[in-house]
DNA sequence: GATCTACTGTACCGGCGGTATGGTTTTCAC
DNA sequence: GTGAAAACCATACCGCCGGTACAGTAGATC
């Protein structure tokens, strides 16, 4: 039964368009049905309610950053041994493929559903707040991997910095939308990076060459 | 006729948690007159619609934020000379304000109306556009008098800074909410203010004794 | 006593989330 | 090829909510 999937999934992604755009509230099961090209029984035999459209939209967004995350890790990874380098080079590519979304991040799920989290169950929240925490631990292992190589800076605890990095991108995401500027996430982005830089490198820049080949800069 | 003002602040009050709680889409005017004891028509006296009920908030909203940044930054003035320790104790004392919040902080409604941008006119958008803006230019203005005093480590755009404190603020009341933890919030301003001592205090930290008397740590 | 402010009361409309129920087509397994 | 399950469509209906319209009224103000 192909034909289900490809329905859900075109339900899915016009819902998901218009969450972002005009939250989750505003979204009518209607206005879904009539760009998908089916009725509302349609919509209701594979959503049984919107908590479930809800739910189903939140796992889709956690997998699909979790792949973009595994991904650009993962190349960060290859292009450097040295822990340091391999997370800067991540950042930066995180930096470019946010840059290089035409018209800017489509919006965080994340935050539209943290602000809307009396119209749901549970289980959405719960989706939301387990995908966070396992980002920020992602962030906390480079960062710790780091921190055994190069000496972190004192007084900064490195997983406040971890989440930093979630509050950038989130807030990020707010300020290029709010100001109309998609550039803004790249920015933050890059910027957070060059913390990273001054967290690790302290003393003067001669120290900072990495080890190995490949420059981030 | 001074009971009207009255009530028009009490339907505010009240629309704005339930705003900040459940998003602007799904308080209903029911629940607001019900809680505020009026009844619909009297609701429509004061607004003549839910747009301009936004419009309302986010004036009030912007009002009360800039009246706390407005205090934060002149008792940080009044507390030391040097701008660096000045703008360190700002940070500090707003840290300190968002912890002392005993259910953690309410929401910010730039970002809930972020996201909900095409629910309203163009107005309400604008409005939290300028704001956001004015404040990013305060924090700028900061780190400008600063950078005067205490050379800036190079290639950190301070614009960038400026922006990552407003991105720092959303993200951290988002991740607060998300996590379920309240001090989280308080937690990244102080990591903020580590960047901030970083960015102009790239070598040993002798160099950094304030000029000035009072010390903010 | 007239006027204005600040509402109340009632009645109504259309859109939307959601339910129910029954029917129809498409797809796959055997 | 057939039968059963999957994937819908059609219709009718309920209750909540945003919003409109309009008539009336208690109390403060002049």
């Amino acid at each position: 039964m192909r034909k289900g999937a490809e329905t859900r999934e075109r339900i899915l992604e016009i819902a998901e368009a218009s969450v972002l755009a005009k939250g989750f509230g505003a979204t009518s099961i209607e206005e879904v049905i009539a760009e998908a090209g089916i009725t509302k029984s349609g919509f209701f035999y594979h959503f049984k309610d919107k908590n479930e459209l809800a739910r189903a939209l939140m796992l889709r967004y956690v997998e699909e950053n979790d792949r973009i995350f595994d991904d650009v890790f993962h190349r960060g990874r290859q292009l450097s041994d040295d822990p340091l380098q391999s997370f800067l080079i991540t950042l930066k590519l995180l930096a470019e493929l946010m840059g290089d979304l035409p018209n800017g991040h489509p919006g965080c799920l994340i935050a539209t559903f943290t602000y809307q989290e009396r119209l749901f169950d549970r289980t959405v929240r719960d989706i939301a707040a387990a995908a966070v925490r396992s980002w920020n631990g992602r962030f906390r292992d480079a960062l710790n991997e780091i921190a055994a190589v190069y000496p972190a800076r004192k007084g900064m605890d490195l997983d406040d910095v971890a989440i930093m990095f979630s509050c950038v991108i989130d807030g990020g995401i707010i300020m290029s939308r709010g100001l109309g500027d998609p550039r803004v996430l790249e920015r933050q982005i890059l910027a957070f990076r060059n913390v990273v830089k001054m967290l690790f490198a302290p003393a003067a820049p001669e120290i900072m060459q990495p080890p190995t080949a490949v420059a981030a800069e």
